[in-house]
DNA sequence: AAAAAAATTAATCAAATGATTAAATAATTC
DNA sequence: GAATTATTTAATCATTTGATTAATTTTTTT
């Protein structure tokens, strides 16, 4: 059974001021923190070391003192970002044990609990992934590519696919839906609470709703089959 | 009849050298498109007015001598792409004449043939609406709420799903699908294209199969209904 | 062509911002 | 408890960056 996604790191911004006083919280970790809200919510460049020593209530020297450098503590944060997703998605994506109709359905399950679990997360791997020539990272040093393991998902998608002929859909558009339906929502709460008409708490069931739908969606979406009535003028 | 989206601007840094001499462009137009391409891509604050100087090939001064400072050029350009692309939308939105199906596929070739014409679209349409908190913009000046047009079109779906009976998905996962088929792959070209393998012309060709395919997915999604083999735990 | 207006440039300013330093304080080790 | 190490601070430096100025060139008007 694979453990849904939880955050690594504890976020002391976040926290309720009771909560604070309870746990004492390294400068170091209180730095971390506010930097990793700061970076995702409003991007490299814009985050200024100046506001991540104010919302850590810490000097701006500490900032230096523990990471070297704004860039140096932006690519330690993207790093655990990315490793604490990674670990279960490539051992999903690779199973090849398991059918292709529970996996989609395991990884609907898992990147919408951990999208719930961190809501900065679903921007911060299409920001790595979209915009890692403009972000100022060493190489692609983030830019994990699920590789191997996705091969094995699409080869299944394929598999299923060609049972409905030549006329099935690319399997290009399964893997794009797929990923339309679990990331858009959560990138763009804010356009469909106020298309919508939703509230945070709305939002969550729908979320919830989700993880159960979008597999029946998908799966029904395999059987369109592209004709001349579909696609020609 | 609708006529698709066309960019209201002529774009001079995407133009072929022969292009760009057959055509006198302005100093002023030179900066607008320059601008326009590094702030889509780069955001705001990652934009240096020295960059967009040099991408436009004049001399920094000229950028505060026409659009006064990087902010007012910033606001201009955001204008221009709203505008133009509200245009047409609200428009269809708010059609009480049409019937939902056709409704759907018509806004579908609109948003794509959009998106399809200026890349940049997405992202800020999405950037304005989601951050216009981190964005340094006077209060929503471009959040404009597609309101009333967008009521028109939420009820005929609510109308739509009644006929289904009690456990039809709420309307909210139909907006959803909607929104995420069209916008999430424009976003997230890159990711898409890595994970399925596909080129940029593939690219191109499966956007064109998706303003057949959407409503056709959409509609049929309309169809699943919510009971305890699907929700329950 | 002279005068006026518009466009363009190089040089420079001032504020913002990432980073460092040296001194002070707190914690740990011996 | 003295010595050592780790943490924290205020002050400051150096670069980046948005913006301005004053002079120069080009275009337009008279």
């Amino acid at each position: 059974m694979f453990k849904p996604f939880i955050a690594t790191y504890l976020c002391v911004a976040k926290m309720k001021t009771a909560e604070k006083h309870s746990i004492k919280i390294s400068a170091e970790e209180k730095i971390k923190c506010s930097a990793r809200e700061l970076f995702t919510q409003k991007g490299f460049a814009a985050t200024k070391t100046r506001d991540i020593a104010e919302k850590a209530g810490i000097n701006l020297a500490l900032l230096n003192y523990y990471f070297r450098s704004k860039q140096k503590l932006y690519e330690l944060i993207m790093e655990e970002n990315m490793i604490a997703f990674r670990t279960g998605i490539v051992r999903l994506f690779g199973d090849t044990a398991m059918e292709m109709e529970e996996k989609i359905e395991k990884i609907v399950e898992y990147y919408i609990d951990a999208f719930l679990a961190n809501r900065d997360l679903p921007a911060f791997i299409i920001s790595i992934i979209h915009t890692h020539q403009h972000t100022p990272v060493p190489d692609n040093k983030f830019y994990i590519s699920i590789g191997n393991a996705q091969k094995v998902f699409l080869e299944q998608i394929k598999k299923h696919l060609q049972k409905k002929g030549i006329n099935a859909i690319h399997p290009a558009h399964v893997i794009t839906n797929l990923m339309s339906l679990i990331f858009f929502p959560f990138t763009s709460s804010t356009m469909l609470k106020s298309r919508a008409g939703l509230n945070e708490n709305d939002f969550i069931i729908l979320m919830q709703e989700r993880k159960k739908l979008i597999p029946i969606w998908i799966m029904s979406m395999m059987e369109t089959t592209i004709n001349s009535k579909n696609i020609k003028k």
